[in-house]
DNA sequence: CTTGACCCCGTACCATGGTACAGAGTCTAT
DNA sequence: ATAGACTCTGTACCATGGTACGGGGTCAAG
């Protein structure tokens, strides 16, 4: 008992079971040691999988998760550490932001500029894109 | 003359060699008729390439870079179909601003919370990953 | 002892927007 | 006529985060 296989894993952290063998293959989860010819998993690996899907949702890639979980495991990791890859996660993407806000302002403009209405010609959209003239 | 080959028209548009024929393949670009076992571009092949890349800068993907082409090249087509492709776009980004900014707000508040000093037992980021409670 | 459910591995495929290469052909100038 | 620069096609590769499939092996219940 206590061991689950690939499938009860993937089911309880809610994702597929190619899914765990792909983390598998990229470091995230440990290969578990199986004495029968399946995969053994500790209960603990779900908890692991699911720390992987939160991580995401706050933006990291999944290189930066395995950094991430590196330290977690890691007994001489600290605080410091963590907090960077938070803080620079954070610069990236308040950088996007600025970007996609520059972006929007731009498709507005020229969005409110065209009256939407008759043939292409003179289209305020169409022009700028054809010389941008910035 | 007046004829180009590919190697001018990726000079001149700013882009390799390879791109114009992965356009032509995208039927972004129309495959020139060659009188010689060379490609020959008009002239105006160089504007299209560049309208296609400030398309792109305004966030339109190849796809849609390729309706935008598609309506300025017909006769029949009219401002509220650009007008509207623009309106799409415009709502797409915004919904990327929303989410990143919600992301943003989440991220900070776990970065302030850390206090980046010491060992990593109790470091409020670890933790939010470990468990959300949302 | 067979059926069905599960698992194994390796590989290929999806989208996106190109980039890079091999091995060949062609064109231009000297 | 030959070197060098350019071009041709077709295919494979890059990152990202998986998904899907083929052809088997294994395991528990009936």
């Amino acid at each position: 008992m206590s061991k689950l296989t690939i499938g009860r894993v993937a089911q309880a952290a809610g994702v597929g079971v190619e899914t765990v063998r792909f983390y598998e293959r990229k470091w995230l989860v440990k290969q578990p040691v199986a004495l029968s010819s399946f995969r053994e998993y500790p209960p603990d690996v779900i908890d692991r999988i699911k720390f992987i899907k939160r991580a995401q949702e706050l933006g990291f890639t999944l290189a930066e998760v395995g950094q991430l979980l590196h330290l977690a495991d890691n007994p001489h990791s600290s605080k410091r550490e963590v907090k960077q890859l938070a803080g620079q996660k954070l610069v990236e993407i308040r950088q996007k932001i600025d970007d996609l806000q520059r972006l929007a302002s731009t498709l507005e403009t020229l969005h409110e500029k065209c009256s939407g209405r008759g043939a292409l010609s003179d289209c305020p959209i169409i022009e700028s894109i054809t010389s941008p003239e910035l």
